[in-house]
DNA sequence: CACGGCCATATTGTACACAATCGTACGGGA
DNA sequence: TCCCGTACGATTGTGTACAATATGGCCGTG
């Protein structure tokens, strides 16, 4: 603890990193445990302890905190550190209702925009996904297999939307813990629901259809923030118990 | 260069700065030169200079470039600096496409949540704008008084839709150097009919007409968007002979 | 016993030093 | 003459030391 040594002590290889990655990795190591649930809403997180969990010092550390502050996940006070941040019920609707509006008009605009080869990367990802769903085999693994490829699926759309600037913001919106599990809470009727929302919406690309395209999409979002307001409950007790 | 200085040695008064707001200083300063368009689009803006110009160090200036990167007014490359970002026609369309949906939405909200308070102080906004505008003298000054009062309308109205992630959401969306200066632009004629949407969403507000308040934000945005059109291309020009 | 001020400590904010990386100019070779 | 490899300078990325601030416990006082 003393002298120049080498700064490696905790997780990582020693394989020397290519300077320029640090605060990569410190934001990486950091989101996935948030998005792991592995500190409890309002828990105090120290920029040392980070710095030490991480391999890393506390300047990188320090950049993946801002950032995380800035995307949602924590609260940050001048002079006080940052806290994890105590979802509640009425943050899990700004986020969906957020979505539901930056997400239909990305369907909108993709109705006019959406190429062949992107409608046939939809198709593609849906048919993927059907065939997962369709799978009696491995139930609780299924549900993590569709996720990314939902993910995958909306992002299509945002880039067909062409909107250089919509990307990021929905990146900040749908990065809330809540939005990510989604798929998660989706009983078996939702999640054929969620394929059907799906197929509805690249006949509507293709047809070119704004309005419609707009209005599944809408219906698509909500159904989601059903699901995900059935598991607020377990969110507002946490917030609660950790006020601290 | 040995010893512990103080380092001071630029613009800047040596009372002591309250420790946790070097980062804020060196944000405001670059951020206002931004929006002066101190610097052409293109323009590389190096660590070192920043710091001294500020006078702080690089540390609070890093932070500060990578807040004003992620809200778009600049390109960030990792090892490679920033540059001022180019706007092009496309990036103000998407700016304000955003803004139309986000703030129509925000209308939508408010006028089933906006209390008494809350459109009184619209009123009182409007009183003052129109009080400006309506003034024969200083014509060019009235542009500039009139723009802060407009950006609290429009925050009075974000607040009263009481969604938490919204506002600084809009707030990077409308942060860029074409949608703050708009008024500017606006003809006499364009002022007038901004008054008249001012006054018209007060009235959508305070019968809780949601879809009527929406509307007429709607229209408010869009209007906005025609006059930074007809700026526009000064900054695809910009854009252009600055490439590199 | 309660409350308020004070001190010790833990933690963040800032500055600086060094290491890694990128762009560029220069020189050698085809 | 043009191209490619190389070395150098300029600039960013990271680690670390120090300064400033907040927090919590302690003591004295009412």
């Amino acid at each position: 603890m003393d002298g120049p040594w080498r700064g490696m002590q905790e997780g990582d290889d020693d394989k020397r990193r290519p300077h320029g990655h640090a605060g990569e990795i410190a934001y990486a190591a950091i989101r996935d445990r948030l998005l792991r649930d592995e500190w409890p809403a309002g828990t105090r997180l120290l920029e040392a302890d980070l710095a030490a969990l991480t391999g890393v010092s506390r300047t990188p550390v320090r950049d993946a905190l801002r950032r995380l502050s800035n995307e949602g996940f924590l609260d940050y006070v001048a002079n006080a550190g940052c806290r994890v941040k105590a979802f509640t019920a009425k943050d899990v609707e700004a986020a969906f209702d957020l979505r539901v509006e930056l997400e239909s008009y990305a369907a909108r605009r993709a109705a006019s925009r959406a190429g062949t080869a992107q409608i046939a990367a939809l198709s593609a990802l849906c048919d993927r996904m059907e065939e997962i769903a369709a799978d009696p085999e491995g139930e609780p693994r299924s549900r993590d297999q569709l996720t990314p490829l939902n993910q995958s699926f909306h992002a299509v759309i945002v880039e067909a939307a062409d909107n250089p600037r919509l990307a990021p913001f929905l990146a900040n919106v749908t990065s809330a813990p809540v939005v990510l599990r989604t798929y998660r809470s989706y009983t078996a009727e939702e999640i054929a629901r969620s394929m059907g929302h799906h197929r509805e919406l690249i006949q509507a690309l293709q047809a070119g259809d704004a309005d419609w395209a707009g209005a599944v999409m809408r219906s698509h979002i909500h159904a989601g923030y059903r699901a995900a307001l059935r598991d607020t409950g377990l969110f507002g007790a946490v917030a609660e118990n950790t006020q601290d």
